[in-house]
DNA sequence: TCTCCTTCTACTCCATCTGAGCATAACCCT
DNA sequence: AGGGTTATGCTCAGATGGAGTAGAAGGAGA
């Protein structure tokens, strides 16, 4: 930096790419030890939109064009940046792909998105890792607290957080957790070693913005369409099923996820049927864009939230 | 700018300071003719983070203190900016305070909301405006599109948006409308004299910044205890649906909105009661903490819009 | 071929939630 | 005292969501 100079922002994209393969959803990554999130620069004359200039990285570094994207959210903490004498903000977006276009040259790799965030899947039940690790370790943090009124306050994030004392388990509070971890020591940013928390690192604050993509699409699911940009034109409601398993964390009773995505007019059937599924073969369908026309909210409804009350 | 210099990025903040006086909810401007958003820029140097800066920021145009604050959307396209040679990100910020302190000094006013976004307001009954203005505009956009295709598309987002043709009115698409409102013509930024549709004009592109804003909290309202930001600590019943019907632009049935918010645990009886209401006394009741820990998704319920389905 | 296993699909049951209306209470004003 | 206004309690029907039972239709293996 030269000095007198003030000192230059910089504005930085990140991408959160999302994929479901089979029942896996994933999280496009490049570089190692550890990896990080498809990332670039604003240019400011060249680039038009914010939007532009992350598809334009995103093509560069990966080869994908990306279909949909949604901003997530904008970071500009001062100590953030790898470097001294700029600062860097960087405005983060959320990506969804189809399955199938695995990356090859430019070291971009789909990874597991639970690789990062063990305690987050409970598809077979409470996670291991979150009664063996992250409770106790948690716990050790409640009990740290010199005062009783911040043992308190923190006995209570964790209760509502992490769904202890019969309070809830909210799938959609990702980055809540993620950030009473990270207060609580629990998880080392910036690729440091792992701390008593299992789950693999990120560049930089990589893994917290992917955390925050992941409590978003949670979220949207349950009022938007998103789950097709994830999906093939035409399939099956077990496959339709198991995508949005694998991206909220908890299974569906099939016979009621049928009946909410049927009756409630968000897929129509072809016709086909696909017989590869293993069972009775499985009648093929595919969504029903008028939906948008007839209902306020379109989405496929996690358990255990209804609207308000 | 000095020729052969990169074109420098400069971080603005703007807010969207929202407040419910009676039953008006107001929006914090600044400036006159047109009013905008309390803005300024980010220190990269001085400002540790960016909700920091903006809290500088409003303060020092407002002499407000912000209590609750949060992140709307960062707006970057490369023609935003009042200055060339520079390129202007912007990070808009949503921020919920109180009633009463209505700024002195510094020009920043209070203003209706809806006197920007007339066509929200359902309060009583649909707005004038919509039928008598908004609407034809747009048939007469949808009736100009070209190509059969072209005007299908636009008659179908027309449709959707502005709950034509038994299409329900989504309360919470604030920004959508707008948005194809800009899009077909009708409404000009940053400023420039009224066009068809009514409502007042504010700088630069803050008033999509404030459509936003109000559609997010509207969206907010369902599911986080967000209302009681803008209420004193304890208030009644009808005090509370009126900042409700306030923000949402809609009257709800008041038997079952006590219903909601009393056996969902939203509140609780103080055992005071308050007689200026006109009729009856009113209970006056508080906010309930603890349904934080009881409740995932803890608001008051907006209607027409089940969770999925 | 027959049996078992798997997945897909159709229904039923029931608790809860939501929307709407009826009725009453308790204050003010004229 | 009567009428107007706001507050509050209660009922009822229809929609919604969670959970279970049962049968259909394929494949794998005995």
């Amino acid at each position: 930096m030269i000095p007198g100079m003030a000192t230059p922002v910089v504005l930085g994209l990140s991408a959160v790419i999302v994929a479901v393969t089979g029942e896996e959803p994933r999280l496009l990554t490049v570089g190692t030890s550890p990896v990080g999130l498809p990332s670039g620069q604003l240019d400011p004359e060249g680039d038009r939109t914010l939007e532009r200039a992350l598809r334009r990285w995103v093509r560069e570094q990966t080869g994908i064009d990306l279909g949909y994207v949604e901003q997530l959210y904008s970071l500009g903490d001062r100590d953030r940046g790898p470097h001294q004498g700029e600062r860097l903000v960087t405005v983060a977006y959320l990506a969804l792909v189809r399955e199938g276009p695995v990356p090859v040259q430019s070291g971009a790799r789909w990874r597991d998105f639970y690789s990062f965030f063990p305690w987050e899947d409970f598809r077979e039940g409470p996670p291991p890792a979150l009664g063996s690790a992250v409770v106790p370790a948690l716990e050790g943090w409640v009990a740290g607290a010199a005062e009783g009124a911040v043992g308190e306050a923190r006995r209570e994030r964790v209760q509502i957080m992490f769904g202890r004392r019969g309070s809830p388990w909210d799938v959609e509070r990702v980055l809540e957790r993620y950030e009473l971890l990270f207060e609580a020591g629990l998880i080392s940013e910036a690729g440091a070693p792992d701390g008593p928390v299992p789950g693999e690192p990120m560049a930089l604050d990589h893994r917290r913005i992917a955390a925050q993509a992941l409590g978003r699409l949670r979220g949207k699911l349950r009022y938007r369409p998103v789950v097709f940009e994830l999906l093939p034109p035409t399939f099956t409601l077990g496959r339709l099923q198991r995508v949005v398993e694998a991206l909220s964390g908890v299974r569906l009773h099939s016979q009621n996820f049928r009946r909410l995505v049927g009756k409630g007019g968000l897929v129509e059937p072809t016709g086909e049927v696909d017989a590869s599924t293993g069972g009775r073969p499985a009648a093929v369908y595919r969504f029903r864009r008028e939906v948008l026309r007839e209902r306020p909210a379109p989405g496929v409804g996690l358990p255990g939230m209804r609207t308000s009350g």
